[in-house]
DNA sequence: TAGAATT
C-alpha cells in the first residue's frame, strides 16, 4: 500500500535509503523532499491520547524530537472512532528514542487520567513472552512493592498494578521483564509461594495472556455481563476481529444512547443489535453463505456504504444509530497512513461477520425479554405474520430441534435469514396448549444456503440446549417401499 | 486475579 507521508507525497514502497543518524532524512527530487526513514527506524506506539486529538494536533508535540516520517491515529475500522492511540515513526531512530525517554509516562494529556505512553509498537519487537501477570497481590501493595518482589530476577521494563476507578488495587499487576528467561525465573521462584496479606491464596505469577486469550477472556466477561452463558462465546470466540470491533463500539454506542435506557444492559444489547441490523442492511450478512464462503468475496462494505450505518433504518425494525461525531472519513491527507476509516471489507472478515450476526440475532431472538428496548429510540420489532409452511427444493429444507420454548416463526425466520432467502420458517405448536414443541422447519430457496445454515447453526448453544439443525428427511425417507 | 490502546 502506498503511504501518505509527512509531505503528503504518495510514496510507493521500494525506496531505499542509507540514512543513518545525523544525516538529512529525505530524498530530494527537484523542489520536493520525500521523507525517508532510517533503516532501523522504530515505530512507536502512542497511548493515552485524548480522543479529540487528531494527527494535526499531535504533530507539534512530537515534532520537537525530530522529523516525523509517519503519524497515524488509530481509528475503528467500522465506525471510524478514535481509539485513543496512534503509531508514530520518526525519520531518525534517534528521534524515537528521544521522544520515548522524554514523554513516556512523563506527562498526561488534557482530559486523560493516565500519562501518555510512548514505546515501541508491538510490531517492533518480541511478543509478550516476557510479560507476567501477577495475581493474588495484597490490596495494599503498590508498584514499588511489586518491583521489589521481582527485581532480583532481572530488568523490569514495566510494572503496573491494576486499579479500579477509585484507585484501589485490584490485587493484580503486570510486570514486564527485558527477557523471557528473566520472566521465567520469576515464575519459577515466586508462583505459588508466599501468600500476601489480605489475599485469599498464594501469589500467582504467570505469563500474561496472549492477544487471543485476552480476546477470549473479554468475550467471557462481556457474556457474563449480559447474562449470556455460551452463545456469544461460542460464536464469537473464533472471530476475534469482529468481537473486538463490537466491543470497541460499545463505549461509543453507550454514550450515544445515554439516558435512553432504564438499564445499561438493555442499551448494550440494543446497541449490538443495531450494529447487526446495520450490517444486514448493507448487504453483508444477507449474503448466502456456502461451505466454501471463507474464500469467497461477498459484497464488501464500501467506503460510501458504511457510513450509512449511521442513518439507515435496520431492515428488522431497529432504528438507526445516532449520528457519530467523528463518523466521517477524515479529510486530512497529511500524517495519516492513507487508510480510509472505512476500508473495503476483506473476505476474511466478512465471513466471521456473517456468523457473528447469526449469533447475536439468534440470541436476541431467543431471549426477547433481555433485549426488549425500553426507550422510544428502539421500537419493537414488527410482528411477522405467521405463515403457512412452504417446502423448498430438495436439499433446501431444514429440520431444527431444541429451539427455545419462546421461539416463534418470526424468531426462527430471523435466525436463519443471514444464510439466504428463507421461503418458510415454521415452529410446530401443540394445538392443545398453543405452546411450541421446540422444533420447526426452515426452507431456503437454494441448497447452499441450507448447508451454510447447518454449518453455522447446528450445535449452536442457547442456554442449556444445543440446536440440532439438519436437512429435513424427505417425506418418504423411512418408508421402505 | 486480566489494563487503556497495537495498523
Amino acid at each position: 500500500m502506498a503511504t501518505v507521508t509527512a509531505n503528503g507525497v504518495q510514496q510507493e514502497n521500494g525506496f531505499s535509503t542509507t540514512n543513518s543518524a545525523g544525516r538529512m532524512n529525505g530524498l530530494t527530487i527537484g523542489q520536493n523532499t520525500i521523507p525517508m526513514k532510517d533503516h532501523d527506524a522504530i515505530k512507536l506506539f502512542i497511548g493515552q491520547i485524548p480522543r479529540n486529538l487528531e494527527e494535526k494536533d499531535l504533530k507539534p508535540l512530537f515534532e520537537e524530537f525530530g522529523k516525523i516520517y509517519e503519524l497515524t491515529v488509530l481509528k475503528d475500522r467500522f465506525t471510524g472512532m478514535h481509539k485513543g492511540c496512534a503509531f508514530l515513526t520518526y525519520c531518525a531512530r534517534e528521534s524515537a528514542l528521544k521522544a520515548q525517554s522524554a514523554l513516556h509516562e512523563q506527562k498526561t494529556l488534557p482530559g486523560m487520567n493516565r500519562p501518555i505512553q510512548v514505546k515501541p509498537a508491538d510490531s517492533e519487537g518480541r511478543g509478550e513472552d516476557r510479560k507476567l501477570f501477577v495475581g493474588m497481590l495484597g490490596k495494599q501493595q503498590g508498584e514499588d512493592d511489586v518491583r521489589r518482589l521481582f527485581e532480583t530476577f532481572g530488568q523490569i521494563e514495566e510494572c503496573t498494578v491494576l486499579r479500579g476507578p477509585d484507585g484501589a488495587s485490584k490485587g493484580c499487576a503486570f510486570v514486564k521483564f527485558s527477557s523471557h528467561a528473566e520472566a521465567q525465573a520469576a515464575i519459577n521462584t515466586l508462583h505459588g509461594g508466599q501468600t500476601m496479606p489480605g489475599a485469599s491464596s498464594s501469589l500467582v505469577v504467570k505469563f500474561a495472556d496472549t492477544d487471543k486469550e485476552r480476546t477470549l477472556r473479554r468475550m467471557h466477561q462481556m457474556a457474563g455481563q449480559l447474562g449470556i452463558f455460551s452463545p456469544m462465546t461460542i460464536q464469537f470466540g473464533a472471530y476475534g476481529a469482529y468481537s473486538h470491533a463490537m466491543m470497541q463500539q460499545q463505549a461509543a454506542l453507550m454514550a450515544a444512547t445515554q439516558g435512553s435506557y432504564l438499564n445499561p444492559m438493555a442499551a448494550i444489547a440494543a446497541a449490538q443489535m443495531q450494529q447487526m441490523a446495520a450490517f444486514n442492511v448493507n448487504g453483508l450478512v444477507a449474503t448466502p453463505m456456502t461451505p466454501s464462503s471463507g474464500t469467497s468475496t461477498p459484497p464488501g462494505i464500501s467506503a460510501t456504504a458504511v457510513p450509512s450505518i449511521a442513518t439507515t433504518i435496520g431492515v428488522n425494525g431497529f432504528s438507526a444509530l445516532p449520528p457519530q461525531s467523528n463518523g466521517q472519513p477524515t479529510s486530512e491527507p497529511i500524517y495519516t497512513n492513507g487508510i480510509h476509516p472505512y476500508p473495503a471489507q476483506s473476505p476474511t472478515v466478512a465471513d466471521p461477520l456473517q456468523q457473528a450476526y447469526a449469533g447475536v440475532q439468534h440470541y436476541a431472538a431467543a431471549y426477547p425479554a433481555a433485549y426488549a428496548p425500553i426507550s422510544q429510540a428502539f421500537p419493537q420489532q414488527p410482528t411477522i405474520i405467521p405463515q403457512q409452511q412452504r417446502e423448498g427444493p430438495e436439499g433446501c429444507n431444514l429440520f431444527i430441534y431444541h429451539l427455545p420454548q419462546e421461539f416463534g416463526d418470526a424468531e426462527l425466520m430471523q435466525m436463519f435469514l443471514p444464510f439466504g432467502n428463507v421461503i418458510s420458517a415454521k415452529v410446530f405448536v401443540d394445538r392443545a396448549t398453543n405452546q411450541s414443541k421446540c422444533f420447526g422447519f426452515v426452507s431456503f430457496d437454494n441448497p447452499s444456503s441450507a448447508q451454510a445454515a447447518i454449518q453455522a447453526m447446528n450445535g449452536f448453544q442457547i442456554g442449556m440446549k444445543r440446536l440440532k439443525v439438519q436437512l429435513k428427511r424427505p417425506k418418504d425417507a423411512n418408508r421402505p417401499y
